[in-house]
DNA sequence: CACCAGGTTGACC
DNA sequence: GGTCAACATGGT
């Protein structure tokens, strides 16, 4: 019997780090370059680019459309992957400048899911990123952290599996869903290692709970 | 020096 | 459906 633990192992994450409010940003196109730039990157190097992007007075969709891409490349350098990043920054910010953030951002969850996914360079934790973060809509977004706590826990699944599972078991709740989100984040980095975990309180509480109570 | 980071894509089976 | 190399810089 699992249909405790999702919610369980939130209470016991915020207990331990407490409220984090993501996404850090100040607007909701901002979250969408981030979730772009942070793509297996630091997020310090992800901040770094975000503030080059506002000192050259790119950070909205019409103006980064038209900027120069070799220009757009000087300035998320730093988070790797710079030159694919950066075609598909400006091909974003073009589509949302087209399209009109308001009209984008107000489609259906499931339609703006859809066609966040049609981007290049968005895939299923990018547009669920935008999905919730920038879109304020409920989509829990899955994370190679939340694969490898859940796996260490013993329970494995493919991305949409795992979606289903959080997205099951609790409440529709925006803010539950940022939050949680962002505690695994936070939780994974410094506690459960790709290699080992280390004092992780997840494993000791809840690992071999389903077959104790199956 | 080796390894990892808040993934995605296109090719392949 | 799943697997895999490629994409690239910066920090430990």
């Amino acid at each position: 019997m699992q249909n405790e633990l999702v919610s369980s192992i939130y209470e016991t994450l915020l207990g331990k780090i407490g409220h984090l409010h993501w996404w850090p940003a100040d607007t909701p196109f901002e979250v969408v370059i981030g979730t772009i730039l942070t793509q297996q990157t630091k997020w310090t190097n992800v901040e770094k680019a975000i503030d080059a992007l506002k000192s050259s007075d790119l950070m909205e969709p019409e103006k980064l459309a038209v900027e120069d891409v070799e220009q757009i490349e000087d300035l998320v350098r730093c988070c790797g992957f710079y030159r694919q990043k950066a075609r598909r920054l400006k091909d974003i910010a073009e589509f949302f400048a087209t399209e009109g953030m308001d009209n984008i951002f107000s489609l259906p969850t499931k339609e703006l899911r859809d066609l966040m996914l049609s981007l290049k360079g968005v895939g299923n934790e990018t547009a669920d990123s935008i999905v919730l973060y920038a879109a304020d809509k409920p989509k829990f977004v899955i994370d190679a952290y939340t694969t490898r706590i859940m796996k260490c826990i013993g329970i494995e699944g493919n991305y949409m599996q795992l979606q289903r599972l959080f997205e099951s078991e609790l409440p529709s709740e925006v803010p539950l869903y940022k939050e949680y989100h962002a505690l695994i984040v936070e939780y994974a980095k410094n506690y459960c290692g790709k290699k080992q975990c280390n004092d992780c309180i997840l494993l000791h509480r809840f690992k071999d709970r389903e077959v104790k109570n199956g």
